[in-house]
DNA sequence: TTTTAATGTTAGATGAATCTAACTTAATTA
DNA sequence: TAATTAAGTTAGATTCATCTAACATTAAAA
């Protein structure tokens, strides 16, 4: 049975890994993402590694053990049902969820969440557009195409954030987006880079920082279509 | 803001007292309530007292301050909120749904125990048949009628238990009861004091210390109705 | 290659929550 | 009233999670 604290280190442990796509980190960066003091963190690696939850050796980056990542997906998960359920049942808005969810993550019953699945319908997806992982431990994170990645003339559907802030998810709302809004990329200022965008006609200009958090999902091109035929075939 | 053990002490005194009709509790009842040692209560008494939640002298009883007993309804509240939402929402059995309460009690958000007393159509009793209390903290314990105190050819109605245990809740059930279920008392051993009870046609042998625990509503008597008649007058 | 900057660790301290063992006070009983 | 028992407190220790300040190692720059 892990503490709170304990579960906190390893969930960041798995978002400062996998969902940058990186082995492993350093105590600094551990640190501040959970704003400690990094002497701190260097106390609690030695006790995760006493309970093998994370390789580690000292003056050395850290990285989940197996069973340390499956019981941080498992943390993952809880904390986005929770998130799903708070939104889609209680009505909160996308930008409350996350602090909420930070304290129901840590409820400790297996049944509960099962139930609490179920009871929503077996999501897949969280309300900041997030993959819940499987029940089975199953997570992956796919590549994520960003507005950013646009160019003019493009348009795009909304399918996820890089930020669960609320400051940045209520910018969002602001603009006018949510979750499967269409964007239509109008054009990009050669002076600043600023994206000119249009939501449901309404049009706005947004900066490039704010274009890397938001995650899109572009309509099929034609090349595509093809690929997708040849796999199809292949399949058969 | 307090911490989860600091809640949970002030949660055992209101039982302790209010729950029992009693006004202050000692070191030793309240360590042996919590599972821990009387000194490790001393001590906590120190902290509770510097943050005016108790009252207390060293040698004395304990009781809750105004402040402290106003924050324990508030930890009460959430509790039986939740234990609603489990059974009624995600279809637990009222013997498991305690333990899980334990936890979810301490999540810290108004606004979501705010919204999910909506949720629930703001539910007057949990699934043992406990009063809810309301947001602006009003709770009072009504004296209860047990199955105990019953005589023979009575009949009532289960409206409530004394003992939230699975172990007794899953007695409860075995003999056939719930919520609603209409008691009548067959006879009571002259010998041993077993209460003969019928439940849906359905005989069943219960002891008085099962007995002491049942809460019971016992249909109107013909006197008790003259009584309402009279008061009604009055009120005119 | 030496110096410097960045990164990471140790030692020692603190506060919360708990324990055991020894002591003190209050209540009961003889 | 004096002795005994029950109830309650204190002192000292432990574990977890955190800090600051001082020290050590590794990486980057000069
Ligand atoms: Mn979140
Ligand atoms: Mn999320
Ligand atoms: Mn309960
Ligand atoms: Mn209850």
């Amino acid at each position: 049975m892990l503490t709170f604290t304990e579960e906190n280190y390893i969930k960041a442990l798995l978002k400062l890994t996998e969902e940058v796509g990186v082995e492993a980190v350093g105590t600094n960066e551990l640190a501040a993402h959970l704003g400690v003091k990094p002497a701190t963190v260097t106390d609690m690696l030695k006790r995760l590694k006493e309970k093998q939850l994370v390789s580690y050796e000292k003056y050395g980056k850290v990285s989940l053990s197996v069973s340390g990542r499956s019981l941080a997906i498992d943390v993952l998960r809880k904390h986005r049902l929770w998130e799903t359920f708070l939104c889609r049942c209680l009505g909160f808005p996308w930008h409350q969820v996350h602090e909420i969810a930070e304290q129901l993550e840590h409820i400790q019953s297996n049944e509960l969440m099962d139930r609490l699945d179920a009871f929503l319908g077996f999501p897949q997806i969280d309300p900041h557009g997030d993959l819940i992982p499987s029940k089975d431990g199953v997570f992956q994170v796919k590549p994520k195409r960003t507005l950013s990645m646009l160019a003019a003339t493009q348009s795009a559907v909304l399918i996820g954030v890089g930020d669960n802030s609320a400051a940045f998810l209520q910018y969002v709302d602001a603009v006018g987006l949510q979750l499967g809004s269409e964007i239509l990329v109008k054009r990009i200022q050669p002076y600043d880079a600023l994206i000119e965008i249009e939501i449901n006609g309404k049009t706005s200009q947004v900066s490039q920082k704010f274009a890397d958090q938001i995650f899109v999902d572009t309509p099929p091109q034609r090349d595509e279509i093809s690929d997708v035929g040849l796999d199809v075939e292949g399949d058969l």
